[in-house]
RNA sequence: GGAGUCGUAGUUCAGUUGGUUAGAACGCCAGCCUGUCACGUUGGAGGUCGCGGGUUCGAGUCCCGUCGGCUCCGCCA
């Protein structure tokens, strides 16, 4: 027996015909002589009635199911009476009479209802993970997981189009000690040595580059072993895509075209050219480098405004060049000192020493009134360009301090006060990244994106002084790298650069990153062989899928776009990964367990 | 590594100042019910209050430790 229609699919116009269908027992409502079962599958529900007069033999199968038994449903399809429609339901028109019932399968109580009628609650997420099979069975997250199919396959179909060509590369790599901690393999055939797997194909792209490959893209999944976060799992899905003969103008309409048709899958058009903002930009009006432009509330500076006032710790700030900057929060001056403090605890996690408030309520209010007076909090505040009602919120502190605070400050103060158009999408380039990052416990400086990322044209000679020179070290800092993300609503969905494809530049760098040669040869040496056999200028991105994913879907969580995701201490509650190995794998490799 | 928060019936939660037999809703089981779609209705079963220790005449409640979920900081070239 086969089916022959879904259970989301029959219509009005299926009125007559024999139907069979095949789905879970979603819900069974019993009156005695009759009963409905609505019948569930990938494609929807339907409801089928079982009448005891004209059926009595499939009525009397419909009184033993159960939720989540497995059915096959033969019948007719009739069309609701007058007053039974149901238009919660895509086949709310129409409901099948059964003649037959078949029971493929029972099922057991479920751990946990699927839905829970009269509340949104869900059943808690360690139980619905360690039962994942069940929760996919949800509609939402069913959607989403189809979603990310659908989004997968528009991504394919506009590289094709574009000419890039799938290549796959190895998942066994070799590991190199920069950037994320590597999940490494070991070797039996190479007792002692290991492999790594990919935190992203990053040079094997390169290398492609320099085959003549060129327009390189794979969905290629990566690995970093670190900790997670609600839009971060140690093994994620990235669109990698690299091409030859390219400067940033034309990665960005890569980038921009890959968007747009990939949001038009939620009838969503992106700008043809997206807004673009320097990473410097960014940080000074949103303390971010991945701006939420879906609400304003911008950063402003009060630094100037505060010198030659007498309070200690913010002159202090503004002696070791720190910032003083600050959000207006509209119609807010009623914040109560509870929600003050809470907002004072929250920016004490980015490292502000605390949170200074104005209130332009009916009275001047302000935790500075007392040392600054009241036509100095007056003057603040039109600099602010906070008006009557408002509520104006200050940090001071180190300028990454305030930035990093006053950034998050911001999205805490939209998501408290609903600010964020959840109907909105709004896409960012931005650009001018630096090169490096000033790492404070060792005093070097790191690859801010990484070490093959080439640095702006107009930074060239700093880059070289810096380097050359030592005592001009600092100038590395300030050194622009040719590195630009898409952001989206605020989530980072794609990063990418313009490679160095020159050798000498590719050792600068190097040196820059206080890597010897000889210790750049033994991690790279390869690479830099093959640099020298006529590397072509390259360039490329990549684009996180979940991210995506999370944007088309409507989530905040990257769990929802995944079918078998980790917990937040890297489980898999399902299948209790990770888990032992038999000692005789382990003598096999050569490993033995030290504790 | 650190911080916050949660953990009570199958599930979601409530549980007063530490005090009798730990409750509700949904789910589950059994019965009744001719138009439901959050069906209704009658009855029933169901508890290691995450785990361990402590204080106390007495602990779901207080204290210490521990485990787990989530979120954040660090981390994420």
């Amino acid at each position: 027996m086969e089916k022959t229609h879904s259970c989301g699919e029959l219509r009005e116009t299926n009125v007559g015909e024999k139907v069979v269908l095949m789905g879970w027992v979603a819900k069974k409502r019993d009156f005695g002589v009759f009963t409905f079962i609505d019948l569930r599958d990938r494609d929807g529900i339907t409801q089928i009635v079982v009448s005891e007069e004209t059926d009595r033999e499939a009525h009397t199968k419909a009184k033993l199911l159960r939720g989540e038994f497995v059915v096959a449903v033969i019948g007719e399809v009739f069309s609701r009476s007058e007053g039974t429609h149901n238009s919660k339901l895509a086949t709310g028109d129409i409901e099948v009479h059964a003649s037959e019932i078949l029971i493929l399968n029972d099922a057991k109580t479920l751990p946990f209802e699927l839905e829970k009628a009269g509340s949104q609650n869900l059943a808690s997420e360690d139980l619905r993970l360690k039962y994942r099979y069940l929760d996919l069975r949800r509609p939402q997250l069913a959607h989403n997981i189809r979603m990310r199919a659908r989004a997968v396959k528009e991504i394919r179909n506009y590289m094709d189009n574009l000419g890039f060509t799938e290549i796959e590369t190895p998942i066994l790599l070799k590991s190199t000690p920069e950037g994320a901690r590597d999940f490494i393999v070991p070797s039996r055939i190479h007792t002692s040595k290991f492999f790594a797997l990919p935190q992203s194909p990053q040079i094997l792209k390169q290398i492609c580059m320099i085959s003549g490959l060129d327009k390189y893209y794979q969905i290629a999944r990566c690995f970093r072993d670190e900790d997670l976060r609600a839009d971060r799992q140690p093994e994620f899905t990235q669109l990698d895509v690299e091409i030859s003969f390219a400067n940033q103008e034309t990665i960005y309409r890569i980038i921009e075209g890959m968007f747009q048709s990939v949001l038009r899958l939620i009838d969503v058009e992106l700008p043809a050219q997206f807004p673009r903002m320097t990473y410097a930009e960014a940080l000074r009006r949103f303390g971010s480098d991945k701006p939420d432009l879906r609400f304003e509330m911008e950063l402003v500076d009060l630094s100037e405004s505060f010198k030659n006032t007498d309070f200690a710790p913010f002159a202090a700030v503004l002696e070791n060049k720190g910032e003083i900057k600050a959000i207006v929060v509209k119609g807010k001056a009623d914040y109560s000192r509870k929600v003050t403090d809470d907002l004072q605890e929250f920016v004490k996690r980015y490292g502000a020493s605390g949170l200074a408030w104005i209130k332009l309520g009916d009275e001047l209010n302000s935790s500075l009134l007392k040392v600054l007076g009241e036509a100095k909090i007056s003057e603040l505040a039109t600099t602010a360009k906070a008006e009557k009602g408002d509520a104006v919120l200050i940090v001071a502190g180190k300028k990454s301090v305030a930035a990093a605070a006053l950034g998050a400050l911001r999205i805490e103060v939209a998501k408290r006060e609903n600010l964020i158009d959840r109907n909105a999408y709004k896409p960012l380039l931005v650009t001018e990244f630096p090169m490096f990052e000033h790492n404070d416990e060792t005093g070097n400086y790191d690859a801010a994106h990484h070490p093959f990322t080439s640095p702006m044209d107009e930074d060239l000679e700093m880059f070289r002084t810096a380097i050359e020179d030592e005592t001009q070290h600092e100038l590395l800092g300030k050194v622009r790298a040719k590195a630009y993300d898409a952001v989206i609503n605020g989530y980072e969905c794609a990063g990418g650069s313009i490679r160095i494809h020159q050798k000498e530049i590719q050792a600068l760098n190097f040196k820059a990153l206080g890597l010897s040669p000889e210790v750049a040869r033994a991690r790279f040496g390869f690479f830099l062989d093959a640099l020298e056999y006529g590397t072509p200028p390259h360039g490329g991105f990549a684009a996180g899928i979940e991210r995506t994913c999370m944007i088309l879907c409507g989530t905040e969580n990257i769990r929802d776009v995944m079918a078998f995701p980790k917990t937040a201490s890297a489980q898999d509650l399902m299948m209790d990964s990770p888990g032992d190995v038999d000692v005789s794998q382990l003598k096999e490799l050569g490993i033995k367990i030290v504790e």
